[in-house]
DNA sequence: TTTTGGATGTATCGGAATGATATATTGCAA
DNA sequence: TTGCAATATATCATTCCGATACATCCAAAA
């Protein structure tokens, strides 16, 4: 369990579109995949020369001028189906992982000030990851990856929320706005509340 | 930005209290802060030994006869402060992976009972998860841990809406209980619909 | 009754990933 | 005209992950 290594990765994407190892980075860090992985450059490149090696991907080079030759990466027959095999074994857990979720652990030691800005930057943060999602979202009618993308909707959006009814609690509490940490053991009310069910 | 090494969080966590590099390794990987982050004995011990060599942390031994001593880990002041300081630079970006929304781009190309499946099985895990953050939020009235685990809380519950309403979709549009993810491009309505604005 | 498996506890090791950096060119904006 | 972002390849030290080894106790299954 656990086969989503940056290989499995590679080949992933390529089973969509053949397309440069800058490319596969941009899609994992930045693109419409982004919100549910991640690999850069380090773990991207050798596990293609990797994969090469192994017969499962092939690349056809682009000369360009002065540039470095373009090396365009697509899916052999073997890749794809080695790709079909690691499906079939089941998933594993997901994993998230935040910083700021550690830092509130200690908001009540700290100037106030510090963690009221952490979650103004954070729900600021979230609004920009959801209105990106949301476009993503919009123009894949029949596409593959509506189904991951509208995940990510829903849990930005369930993010924002609580963010958003932490910070009005602590503006209620304190009309200066910086009543800080000590708010959250007992101000917040019981989360859920106002959900569907 | 981006600060939370696995030492960082064994400062962080033995803040709250002294314990054994075993104990922290339970309350990172299944305890009640393992929702948002975690580490394996293969990082945390070397970072208590660092952190040792650093004064940063100390310990006393507690001798087991037959057992290999207990490391009893407790902060110093150095260690605390070093805490203090790395809280004030700004959090860096969640992280969320999930093996699961990358299958589910493959999910047309399999037979349909694979992905039907991992939704259940998904479903089932994601209950599970959230009963835990629910019981341990219940239990921490005041304590500094709330916020993340109300944060947890409304997370799962999104997600866990989410996976119902495909679930639902998928066995609607054939009452056989196998259209698979040819439902998922067109027949799940757009995700927000009956969320609170 | 034996033995298997889980919990406690320390620790290491190989392989994998992260984050930063180097190199090289084009083009755009300050 | 200087500097910065984008394109594109690639490496490298540090860190992290996952599995395993070792040792003991206890409870439950065989």
């Amino acid at each position: 369990m656990g086969v989503m290594n940056v290989k499995t990765l590679c080949l992933g994407i390529l089973a969509f579109e053949d397309m440069t190892g800058y490319d596969i980075r941009k899609l994992a860090a930045e693109g419409r995949f982004s919100h549910f992985c991640e690999a850069g450059y380090g773990s991207i490149y050798p596990a293609l020369a990797q994969l090469t090696e192994a017969g499962l991907v092939t690349f056809r080079e682009e000369v360009v001028e002065g540039k470095p030759n373009r090396k365009i990466y697509s899916l052999t027959e073997a890749g794809y189906e080695q790709l079909m095999r690691s499906l079939e074994s089941p998933p594993g857990a997901d994993r998230f992982k935040s910083e700021f979720l550690f830092y509130s652990l200690f908001a009540d030691r700290l100037p106030p000030k510090f963690f009221t800005a952490h979650i103004t930057a954070k729900i600021a943060e979230t609004e920009e990851a959801l209105s990106r999602l949301l476009s993503s979202y919009e123009k894949c009618e029949h596409e593959p990856s509506r189904f991951a993308l509208g995940f990510g909707v829903e849990i930005n959006r369930a993010a924002l929320a609580y963010l958003k009814k932490y910070q009005k609690a602590v503006f209620a509490s304190e009309p200066g706005g910086d009543a800080g940490m000590k708010a959250v053991s007992g101000k917040i009310c019981c989360p859920g509340e106002g959900s569907p069910h």
